[in-house]
DNA sequence: CATCAGGGCCCTG
DNA sequence: CAGGGCCCTGAT
């Protein structure tokens, strides 16, 4: 358990995202929960990834005066296999959305008097996820019943005993283990780490992921309803987990279903300077505003509030937020 | 000190 | 379909 590894410079690759593109409101969510497999500075990101039960250190910056292009430079541990550094790039192809099309998206909303400002400061941005489906079930499992602060903490202790500690760059992170790794952990050994009842959630969706239980490629680009249909299957997965799902891995710009309580007063505000509006009423208002793009609309609003609050604090909001 | 809700979900009746 | 129980923590 607990092992680390020195990571050494493998390889670099240049991507080049379809244009326009948000560097830092593509890769740095400030309303997501701190993890540590991650690190963010201006015009800078460092993540993890475990790559065919291979940990990796990714260093993503912008390339100066080559348009909107990024390097990854990519630390590990040296081994032979030649196609890996193919297939990693078209991973984060994917998971980082570089390929998203969003003309219609910024042209049929640059009037809207809530969305259009916020477009306008973060064209380009992506829905963006650096996790495969078992580690994005994990952070849902995490996040489930709990405060910011207690999430963070199952996390790490999840992250202590059996993520890989990644040195690279000058950075310290932790990347995820694989379902193979834990398939022989039990669910009292998991109850020692605090996750809770959460440990029965994690050790059935680990060995529903080391059968096969579940293909995460081959949900790829299906329709939303089978997505989600396939993804309630899941132990421990309900209606909320199946929500970020949807959006965050699986980018559809349209999973906007359900509104938990505390954003239900966050959407009451600014899009109706009032307290509380009824959920439904939000939905409704959502879906007839934004369309097919309602999650995606949400979604820059949502990051560009939390990125406000980075730099002055906005009292209705801190209030809202639980540490 | 006790009690309770927290960025759900499962199971029971 | 409504409601109780679940692990643990910090707030009150």
């Amino acid at each position: 358990m607990g092992n680390a590894i020195d990571g050494q410079l493998l390889d670099t690759l240049v991507l080049h995202p379809t244009v326009p593109f948000h560097f830092d409101g593509t890769f740095h969510k400030p309303s997501h929960f701190p993890s540590q497999d991650n690190a963010y500075e201006d015009g800078k990101y460092w993540q993890t990834v475990n790559f065919r039960g291979r940990p990796l250190g990714l260093r993503f910056t912008v390339i100066e005066g080559a348009g909107e292009a990024i390097e990854v430079r990519v630390f590990g541990e040296p081994r032979d296999s030649p196609d890996t550094m193919n297939a990693l790039e078209a991973e984060l192809r994917w998971r980082f959305d570089l390929d998203a099309d969003l003309r219609e998206f910024n042209e049929r909303f640059a009037h809207d008097r809530v969305l259009g400002p916020v477009i306008d400061r973060w064209r380009g941005m992506r829905v963006s996820c650096a996790h495969s489906l078992y580690e994005f079930l994990i952070v849902a499992v995490v996040l489930q019943n709990a405060t910011v602060r207690r999430s963070v903490q199952m996390l790490d202790s999840l992250f202590r005993s059996y993520g890989t500690l990644m040195r690279f760059d000058g950075r310290e992170l932790y990347a995820f283990w694989t379902p193979e790794d834990v398939a022989s952990v039990s669910e009292e050994e998991l109850r020692t780490l605090k996750v809770g009842y959460r440990a029965k959630f994690i050790h059935r969706l680990t060995a529903c992921m080391v059968t096969g239980g579940i293909d995460e490629d081959a949900l790829r680009g299906r329709d939303r309803q089978s997505v989600a249909t396939e993804l309630l299957k899941l132990y421990g997965i309900g209606p909320a987990s199946i929500g970020m799902l949807l959006f965050d891995l699986f980018h559809h710009y349209d999973a906007f279903d359900a509104i938990s309580p505390w954003e239900q007063k966050i959407y009451s505000r600014v899009l109706f300077d009032e307290e509380l509006v009824p959920a439904e009423q939000i939905l409704a208002h959502v879906r007839a505003r934004w369309g097919d793009w309602r999650m995606l609309a949400s979604h820059y609003i949502f990051e560009d509030l939390f990125w406000q609050r980075k730099t002055r604090s906005i009292p209705w909001l801190d209030a809202l937020i639980r540490l």
